[in-house]
DNA sequence: TAGTATCA
DNA sequence: GGTT
């Protein structure tokens, strides 16, 4: 079942079932044995985030005293990033109703304690293009606005399994993630993929970033 | 300001 | 919790 939390905005709860979490969790910690996670920086200040990242697919989101940007190599071994899960390129072709395939899957990996504050994704030139989330282990607060920083905020837990579609006019949304909830709190204690620490979440997002070339 | 800190 |  899924809610429309606003335009474009669309919550599907358990989207991944128990055996599709548990394959999407390997799938990702063989990219991140090839494309180990890095501390992301801020823009000029090189402020350290609290999350760390990776990336799959054929670009990547990198941020570093240079910069947003995406990029087709890892920024510390210099390789092409490894190809997309297969099991998160299934959900795009399910949920995303865009033509072409997504070319970034970025890894934010959450221990306990981490945040990510409230933000745009808007370094892709396709905007036409959804962003979709999905999430893995343990759940957490996610908050969204509207398309100015200043617009009231709203609220929802996402748990493992859950996907996000962030598109059409909510595509440029204000949204961030404000705490992850501890383990064995409430229902869901969702399944602890192996490669994160205990009590940690992993989020991916799929984009496509550039537009595609008309047949 | 995809940052943290601080205040109203 | 929203804002600087």
């Amino acid at each position: 079942m899924a809610t429309e939390l606003a335009p474009g905005l669309i919550h599907h709860p358990g989207y991944l079932d128990a055996a599709a979490r548990a394959r999407l969790a390997d799938e990702v910690a063989a990219i991140l044995a090839e494309a180990p996670s890095v501390t992301p920086r801020m823009p000029r200040t090189g402020k350290p985030f609290s999350v760390r990242m990776s990336n799959a697919g054929p670009l990547g989101w990198v941020s570093d005293v240079a910069g947003y940007r995406y990029q087709p190599n890892h920024p510390g071994t210099a390789r092409p990033w490894p190809a997309l899960p297969p099991t998160a390129r299934a959900a795009w072709d399910a949920l995303a109703s865009y033509p072409a395939p997504p070319e970034a899957c970025l890894i934010n990996l959450y221990a306990p304690g981490t945040r990510m504050g409230l933000h745009q994704d808007r370094d892709e030139a396709d905007l036409a293009a959804p962003v979709l989330s999905l999430s893995l282990g343990a759940a957490a607060l996610f908050r969204y606005g509207g398309l100015r920083r200043s617009d009231p905020t709203r609220s929802i837990r996402l748990q493992a399994g859950d996907a996000l579609v962030i598109g059409g006019p909510s595509r440029l949304v204000f949204h961030g993630i404000d705490r992850l909830y501890p383990v064995g709190d409430l229902l869901g204690a969702g399944d602890e993929p192996g490669f994160l620490p205990p009590g940690g979440r992993c989020n991916l997002t799929l984009r496509r970033v550039t537009a595609p070339v008309p047949p």
